[in-house]
DNA sequence: CTGAAAGCGCTAACAC
DNA sequence: GTGTTAGCGCTTTCAG
């Protein structure tokens, strides 16, 4: 539904003037005298004129807005990515446009293509937990669309990337756990695809190396829902037990609380013997209990100079050819 | 950026025919005769063509999307929310524009206003907790922007709403508290303006003259940030700790976490002591330590009513004049 | 059944 | 310094 708003035409008209003196008068352009433009815009402001950003995104092939695609603002690091975007985006006059893929490739792809469409200046993606094939955003990419990848990232696409040191965050907190005294330390994780669970698997191996601990491979289980599915984490965490740990290291948000509420569950009367350490963003876990020990991304930042480095991208003169990979360290909080 | 994409001039020109044989065959219209639509809509199929969202929106003077205001996503019972209105929309068609407000008006009276030249066809909102003159939202809805209210709304404007049994909801909690055995409950609650606080403290009085417990006006305290100034919170439960409550009951989300946390830190020792409930639908509540007695709303379920009315708003053909309000009951979780 | 043409509101050559 | 005009991609009268 379209308001009834007034046009350029309605202040032509009304000040006898045609519409592309008013226009152009409205962007303070040097050609029109300063008398015009001061009776143009003294005169849109009177009738509260706001220009017609459809027309506009018609006529110029852009919106001034920048897409973002997380897989759930229900999480959240997450949110707080999208606040630390919205923080510079607004003050460069751009406004966001949020989408969820809910971990799903197929919408994830036809999200992003209804969000070309939409003629936004570039995209800030995080992957969903399914895509493999990035083809689709290569296209757009080849086409002009500028892209910032964050948080989950392919590898094997030239462009700006902002996410945290996995590895050390995971080789850090492991150390962390064996320093508390844990010689047996499982590892729960997402599936083996992403990119970030990789890394931190990585890390976790190496802080096992590091303090002569063999690595042992039953003490890692995968969730392939990546904690979106109770069950498959209530099974991982049942087979862990049965291991006895001293100490798990879980690598991402969701599966964190998904594993206490299983442990808690499943066996609280060790629940507060073993030492839990996981990657999370949650405000609340101070309130947990058994306690946790938390790898704390930060989320805000990474928001924040993903948007710096897409704007950057979308007001470039010429083609970009030097592409950075930000990379931010995490924090343990525990 | 506008990527290259094929128009229905292209397809045109490919096939032979004008543009609007081509606009109506896509449209399935009656006029077009089977043979030319098969063959366009073939055509189109092979290219895939997706008509361009801006030229329409243009055009038609909407958008096929619906504006979405909450003052923070960062915030479970409104991320579910959302989730409860994607739901809906996707299968009707419609894309959703997500909007924070962080609880400012200005904020929210800018992003309305953008979301309103952006030709959404509707609007589903939450108030921000600072919003008291709703002025601006009647001048668009009497234009004939379709708004539904949902959790915050505003008593004097007449439109669909949905929203929770406040009332019951604490007063149901507070029994709960009552009949556990706590005699000195005292309410934490944010600023009073909010339509949902006043009902919330009603039901709290409500439940306490039930059972012949005088109301005690020191034993309520309010946030006027609701809970987003962890200062005001520490500061509101350091003066009833002094009044010794047996229960608490806490109004909002943020301020339950944020209480509990204060709790905690202020008096570790009698936390445990002290039975706490309050309203919050965050997933992770089982766990809290201290345990908390949670008052849930039908977050989901909300987006999805709001959704159908807002769509019916929408695509009905007369104007609407019977407005309902639907009230849906909270769950007490312990 | 199909095509020509106007117009949604805006910007930007190109006149003058 | 200002106006005229074309056109972004689409839908939709109005003609034929």
């Amino acid at each position: 539904m379209r308001i009834e708003t007034a046009t350029l035409k309605d202040i032509a008209k009304a000040l006898g003037l045609s519409t592309s003196t008013v226009s152009r008068a409205l962007r303070d352009r040097y050609e029109i005298s300063e008398e015009t433009k001061k009776l143009v815009v003294a005169y849109a402001d009177k009738i509260n004129y706001r220009a017609n950003p459809i027309a506009r995104s018609l006529k110029e092939r852009r919106s001034y807005s920048i897409g973002i695609i997380v897989s759930e603002i229900a999480n959240n690091f997450f949110s707080q990515v999208i606040n630390g975007i919205e923080s510079i985006a607004y003050n460069r006059d751009y406004h966001v446009i949020i989408s969820q893929t809910h971990e799903s490739h197929k919408q994830e792809k036809l999200t992003v293509e209804h969000l070309a469409s939409r003629s936004i200046d570039g995209l800030l993606i995080s992957l969903s937990a399914e895509t493999q094939d990035i083809r689709y955003l290569k296209d757009l990419y080849e086409k002009g669309l500028p892209i910032v990848f964050f948080d989950r990232v392919p590898d094997d696409f030239e462009t700006h990337k902002v996410v945290v040191n996995n590895f050390k965050g995971a080789f850090d907190v492991t150390e962390h756990l064996i320093q508390s005294g844990s010689r047996v330390i499982a590892h729960l994780t997402a599936s083996e695809t992403l990119s970030n669970t990789k890394e931190r698997l990585e890390g976790y191996k190496a802080a096992l190396a590091k303090h002569h601990i063999e690595f042992n491979p039953d003490l890692v289980k995968y969730c392939q829902h990546g904690g979106m599915v109770a069950e498959e984490m209530d099974d991982a965490v049942k087979e862990l037990l049965l291991l006895k740990p001293e100490g798990i290291f879980i690598a991402n948000d969701r599966l964190t609380t998904g594993c206490l509420t299983a442990i808690k569950n499943r066996a609280p009367e060790s629940a507060h013997q073993i030492a839990i350490a996981g990657f999370t963003n949650s405000n609340v876990v101070n309130l947990f209990s058994p306690t946790l020990t938390s790898v704390r991304q930060p989320a805000f930042e990474m928001g924040k100079i993903a948007t710096e480095l897409i704007i950057q991208m979308i007001e470039a003169k010429r083609p970009i050819t030097e592409f950075q990979t930000r990379v931010l360290d995490t924090e343990i909080i525990s």
